[in-house]
DNA sequence: TTAGGGGCCGTACCATGGTACGGTTGCAAG
DNA sequence: CTTGCAACCGTACCATGGTACGGCCCCTAA
């Protein structure tokens, strides 16, 4: 029998809550399966395969490498379509996007490094830290 | 006179927006200044000078730093207080944490262009870069 | 004196990525 | 067959850093 997990067991094998599930259900990034047809009026419980935790670990992996749900809902789309042009696209434009976050982070650094050791070096005066805000 | 500029003469000076002013009051980084009592039953025009326009440049220039606006807030206060052993902590501290930031856009940067290389050098197959996501 | 532009204030809304709550059902073990 | 956990669902809430709206008031210039 083919894997067939409830929702906190797809949740367990992607190491995330069931809320979260059900969060990237709402934003399309995960298939709600039907609901079995139960006794009463309202259905059964939701059954989870491979496919599902596949496309979790999917999400989760993206996500490590700063890409957004949105952006990761094209990467699926495309998973789905074997578009890799588009996907190189995405890559690309992905890297550019990191550089200048990096650099940003880089410059900021250099500043507070710099002012730190200002600020050890002194004891008097105001401190340079504070004063390099007060342009 | 010393500078009396109404909220919006502010905002230009601080290069931000009206609410962005109002916003930082409500977070406590500006004060209010008092309303003057005028002839009705519910005050005049706030007026403010050149300490706001400081403060407000130096919330401006911490944040290019990074530092949150939590964050700049006890800067502040450590400004008023001249505080420098507590300036210097937190200034070390956001270092630590840019450097843990670019290591980990550093890894993603590499894990994509390494992926962006694959699925360019060949032709046939699954896309690398999907494949990659798909542990 | 009257019209208009801005200021003032409370409140709601935006994106992002979730987290929590409360009431109703499903289901299985004791 | 009852008890109790888990799933289901809608909805509200969290942090972060703002942005927008509507109604009222103030103040100044024509």
């Amino acid at each position: 029998m083919a894997l067939a997990l409830t929702i906190s067991g797809l949740a367990g094998a992607g190491g995330v809550g069931v809320e979260t599930i059900r969060y990237y259900q709402r934003r399309g990034l995960l298939t709600e399966p039907a609901r079995p047809t139960g006794s009463g009026m309202t259905g059964g419980i939701r059954r989870y395969g491979a496919e599902d935790v596949r496309r979790l670990r999917f999400i989760r992996s993206a996500q490590a490498a700063g890409f957004t749900l949105g952006e990761i809902a094209e990467l699926l789309a495309l998973d789905v379509g074997q578009d890799r042009q588009r996907a190189r696209e995405l890559a690309e434009t992905r890297i550019v996007a990191i550089d200048a976050e990096i650099e940003k982070l880089r410059q900021a650094r250099e500043a507070l490094r710099r002012l730190a050791g200002d600020c050890a070096a002194t004891d008097s005066g105001p401190c340079p830290i504070l004063a390099a805000f007060d342009h």
